[in-house]
DNA sequence: CCTGGATGCCGGAACGTTCCGGCAACGTGC
DNA sequence: GCACGTTGCCGGAACGTTCCGGCATCCAGG
């Protein structure tokens, strides 16, 4: 057992024999330390238990070791966006660096505390975001900010082709008006979904059927447009937002009609549906590992600003879209 | 437009012509400065912008000015504990706090750079809990900590009460025998709503009829527990795990024998539901902010250790438990 | 007129780290 | 034998904050 007093890098410098300049560039592989006192001193670190005080450390290099993560809080989409968050997360722990959340709510006196941002789903007109991207601090998004200015960073995912092989699906399996709920062009996810639906439409030949919803639609929402594009000769829906196919899968059920269904957004809840729901599998864990490790990237200098790259997403075919004849 | 050199409580104490001393205690009203002086400082720190050095500030005092916070990681919850990070960050804001996310998935290296935890719903045998409790740090859990050791703060909710309502209600809508599906005891929440059940049960000499999913039981897990209760004449089914009641709610339709239900947590999807699921909304948000402030309290020694808080939650009654005659 | 406490302000040290510059010791080439 | 580069190590300063102790000044009480 130890005395209480904290071990610092002069701890083990004393202890190790060398000085603290010694013991400091040992441990990180800097400075010009031969490899036989490169292992002493790393030996009496690991004896001692040795941790490097983050806020010393972050004093003089002038950073925070923390990234802020900002997403948009819309309980509907929970899921998809808790999966995301943990994504962040863990590639951040990977780099030893921690994560800090912030949300709309609050109200900030001061900047956060971070080197960079990672901002899932930019909704264009959000003032956090607006607030954050304005902050200079190297940022990535998830999808594109659909606004003037772009992050650093961007992580993004053909949503367009896949819906464009979800609507292919749909109409092998008989469909020949699938109809589209989607939301409004605030985020650059729905607003790709709708320009892919249309550009569709148009190679097809096939009259669009689109309504749009409010970005966090609720239940009623989604099921008042379903019903009204039930009105027309709809033979298959596609739903965009999260939780929408789960919200109208029983409505579709009780008209009977045998209208495929499908979902942009996979989840437990689509896969576990009675009859379970098609859906494109975003894969959020990944996509929020893949915009933390683009953040450090940009931090390192090892990627340059401006990068932008592909997440790939699944189609994952399911019971919902097989033809009931 | 200034210079880019960062402004430190130098550069405000030569503005304003004092110490850097004379700065910092008119800053934080410490020490002794006159009225004057102060506002003077005060209004120079406001011009400038400036903002402390919380590496510096923290360095100094030997904290971090950043809590931890762990949830498990269950995405059939994540509708809770996403409003329950939310009300964690936004309390923690309040007080100039970080948050910072613990996750089970990463292996930690280093203890986590925090002042103190927040513990979402414990779970006993989780390691990631176990090693977290272990560090020392000043820790409050939403619900009790189902092991031998509690954490220093605990906020917790009358369940077994609030459940006892429930069936009570229940039983005035016709219910002469209702079920429970509910997790295991490694959640002090599972157990207290067994133990309410049962409880309840011998009050009101009604045969008790539970059976048990594991804690992040999927849509098929609990959908065979449904039907194995069903198997006996159960006229009312109480879902304990959250997303559960909408899970099993078409295979009731479906069965049509009108059974009554209802979940043990409330979200947008029961709320949502068709017909809507009577629920118990354990206010997830609040608890966040609840857990969060009662650690603030410890940190400043405004709380004793041992604190415990009741979070109050409420029942909401909806149409899934009007009797169908 | 002296004492002593209150008031207002300040200099310097400390927190634990990184890093610049320097200093011996030791080849090595001329 | 001398200049010079390389290797291994080190002392001290700096990062921005807080806080301890101290130093004038002022006023009241004797």
């Amino acid at each position: 057992m130890h005395a209480d007093e904290p071990v610092t890098i002069l701890t083990v410098a004393r202890e190790a024999g060398v000085s603290k300049t010694t013991a400091s560039d040992a441990l990180r592989g800097s400075g010009r330390v031969s490899e036989r006192t490169r292992e002493q001193v790393a030996r009496v670190a690991e004896r001692l238990g040795y941790v490097p005080n983050g806020s010393a450390r972050h004093l003089r290099k002038a950073s925070t070791g923390t990234i802020g993560l900002h997403v948009p809080e819309v309980l509907t989409r929970s899921s998809y966006y808790m999966s995301f968050v943990f994504g962040v997360v863990e590639q951040a722990a990977r780099h030893d660096y921690d994560v800090t959340l912030i949300t709309s709510g609050q109200r900030r006196a001061r900047p956060p505390r971070v080197d960079g941002l990672v901002l899932g789903d930019p909704l264009s007109g959000d003032p956090v975001v607006e607030s954050l991207m304005a902050t200079g601090l190297p940022t990535v998004s998830c999808e594109r900010f659909p606004g003037d200015r772009q992050p650093d960073g961007v992580v993004w995912s053909e949503h367009a082709v896949m819906l464009g092989r979800l609507l292919d699906h749909v109409r092998d399996a008989g469909s020949t008006r699938p109809g589209l709920v989607v939301a409004g062009d605030e985020s650059d996810w729905a607003a790709s979904l709708h320009r892919g639906y249309l550009a569709w439409c148009t190679a097809k030949r096939v009259e669009p059927l689109v309504r749009r919803v409010s970005f966090d639609a609720n239940g009623d929402e989604v099921r008042a447009a379903a019903r009204a594009l039930l009105a027309t000769p709809m033979d298959a829906l596609i739903c965009a937002p999260a939780g929408a196919a789960t919200e109208v899968a029983p409505l579709l059920h009780a008209s009977g009609t045998g209208v495929l269904l499908a979902s942009c957004v996979d989840s437990a809840a689509t896969r576990l549906a009675d009859p379970p729901i098609t859906a494109i599998d975003l894969r959020p864990k990944e996509a929020g590992a893949s915009c933390a490790e683009l953040l450090f990237e940009l931090l390192s200098g090892t990627a340059e600003p401006g990068t932008e790259r592909v997440h790939p997403i699944a189609l994952a075919i399911r019971a919902s879209t097989t033809p009931r004849p």
